[in-house]
DNA sequence: AACGATATATAAAGCGCTTCCATAAACGCA
DNA sequence: TGCGTTTATGGAAGCGCTTTATATATCGTT
């Protein structure tokens, strides 16, 4: 049944090593020999094998991806379909790699070398979980996604947190909101932290008073969003807009809002994070950042193919801008502006 | 930098057999000169190539995954991360064959040959789309979600899609519905058909009439459930309840009810099917069926590696059970119940 | 006719590993 | 002590392919 090189040697009647030529268009073979060897290909249905290949290559024509959080991230698949894409375009395949143990002896590089693949993705959230380190200062090229890692060999893709939050902030400004609050998520991710630098500034370049009442610690659950408001609630000027790190935030948010009788948005605005397919369908529908995942996961994999072909090109960082949709859960401030 | 098993051999001053069968602990070997040997395999950090240790072998610890409908299958992720746990469980790594060119030369089986792959996952819609014959009567053990492929060496996972759908109707019954309707998916595609075959037989079982004007062709979308709807509407008898075969067509259905001025679920019950994450923070929640994917991947890689261990067991078919997630969509029939 | 240059084919080595087979050393037992 | 066994080790072939070096045939020049 499994062909292999030799057999199709045998059947054409030439040595192995012109059956290989032939596979890889190799000019010095006459077009004569090469009509027939393939015709013989295509008639046993011969199909080379990949593995062998790229053990004598050293190219496997494929890319890992290790995905840190498990495959439970929320805009995986969304990510996914972008380097679908691309690795269509570029003719690689992905190698899933989940036998990530988290025992000190496991080596991410070490997994991804004995896998012969030419490349890798992470996909992740926390900086310090595993051992990148090792993996920064390996050969092997890598780009992170939604983590600012960087190295001789790695680079990164990820959205524009800070600006994207800063975006928000000032359009609730335009609406007239002075009383501004931020729900962070985890301030020891990455996206976390900037889109909590992205308030920091947005309120500052805005004059606004910086209160650490109005700072809650979330961690992108709805949960934490409930929590949150809830504790706002309890403050003697409770803030009239609260912007989100993520939607899911906003959906536990508004919950507590609700609850408490106010009404979003003619009591409080809301701005979520991220856009998922719930927020459009929300009532009212909700106002968010809408992130790129598509490009976000096209670009890596064009990246990670581009720093492979230029091993001399130092990796780059790409920032994917966001898209702000105005939505339903936002109004013009109530209150009086306070000056 | 990149050491092999030479390298090995000669730092512990064995031959490159007796670092190969400590690696693969063959017993025949000295417990010294393992202990030896897994030092030095450690301190110089070696890690044995994957790929080789394939070729030669005949096995790859890898599984390999077609996603036909591309990665952009709603449940694509949920399913995934049961997978994942499976994969760990069992060992295996998982390549995502994204190189499926759609000509007719094309080979699923030869595709996942060459990269020698140990069986595949195959998750997708249609069943007609690709050389699923071919792979059927191939050699390689196969396991399709979502799809009644059955051969020697294939089997499949699906929900129970007719019961699900049956659970509802009677459901919708109980609260006193006898203008049941229907949305069905695209009926090419198995579950589609199935859901289908749910209502019929639920109609048929409960002794109420089957009305074909009360059954719309839709395709899984919101858009289909919402023109579905309209013609619902345009009926000189309306149904009073419509369940869907998917949560995205409830939605578009309830969409066309609100617009009319009926009220969900006073005046309208819609149960979907699915449950997204959308379904629960609808207005009203929705109720419909819980499909339980994580189960779905889990068992899907657990059938896989059985194949794969027990070559002469033919293949099952395993009918994943659902939960009816009863929310807020439906209420007891407003109308005298007709006889 | 003799020469080097060019086109076409192949043998053989090697990618990093496993495994069969042979060999050598250590052992048990009469 | 001598025999057959067991235990430990290594040589070499081979998995399916690519690639280098080499051989042979073909050709154009003068």
């Amino acid at each position: 049944m499994a062909k292999n090189i030799r057999d199709i040697a045998k059947s054409a009647g030439v040595s192995v090593t012109t059956v290989s030529k032939v596979i890889n268009n190799h000019p010095s073979v006459s077009s004569k020999t090469k009509e027939r060897v393939l015709q013989i290909i295509r008639d046993e249905r011969f199909i080379p094998s990949h593995t062998a290949r790229g053990l004598v290559k050293g190219r496997s024509k494929t890319l890992g991806i290790f995905l840190t959080t498990g495959l439970s991230h929320p805009f995986f698949s969304n990510v996914m379909v972008g380097m679908e894409d691309a690795l269509k375009q570029t003719g690689y395949d992905l190698m899933y790699l989940a036998q990530i143990d988290w025992s000190p002896e496991y080596s991410l590089v070490r997994h991804a070398l004995s896998r012969n693949v030419e490349g890798v993705l992470i996909f992740g959230f926390h900086k310090h979980d595993l051992n990148f380190d090792e993996m920064i200062q390996s050969e092997i090229p890598t780009v992170f996604i939604d983590m600012d890692m960087i190295g001789i060999r790695a680079g990164f893709v990820t959205s524009d947190n800070v600006e994207s939050i800063k975006v928000a902030v000032r359009y609730l400004h335009e609406l007239k909101h002075r009383k501004i609050a931020f729900l962070s998520g985890q301030l020891d991710s990455y996206v976390g932290k900037l889109r909590f630098e992205g308030y920091r500034q947005a309120i500052h370049e805005l004059g606004l008073p910086y209160l650490s009442e109005y700072i809650a610690t979330g961690d992108f659950t709805k949960a934490s969003g409930y929590k949150a408001m809830k504790a706002f609630l309890q403050l003697k000027e409770p803030p009239t807009a609260v912007v989100c790190s993520s939607d899911m935030g906003a959906v536990g948010v508004m919950e507590a809002a609700k609850e408490a009788g106010l009404s979003v948005p003619n009591d409080l605005s809301v701005i979520g994070f991220d856009d998922i397919e719930l927020a459009k369908h929300m009532q009212p529908a909700l106002t968010t950042t809408h992130q790129d995942f598509h490009t976000i996961g096209y670009q890596s994999v064009l990246m990670l193919n581009d720093m492979i072909n230029s091993p001399n090109v130092p990796p780059p960082a790409l920032v994917v801008p966001t898209t702000f949709a105005v939505r339903e859960s936002c109004a013009i401030c109530s209150e009086e502006a306070v000056q």
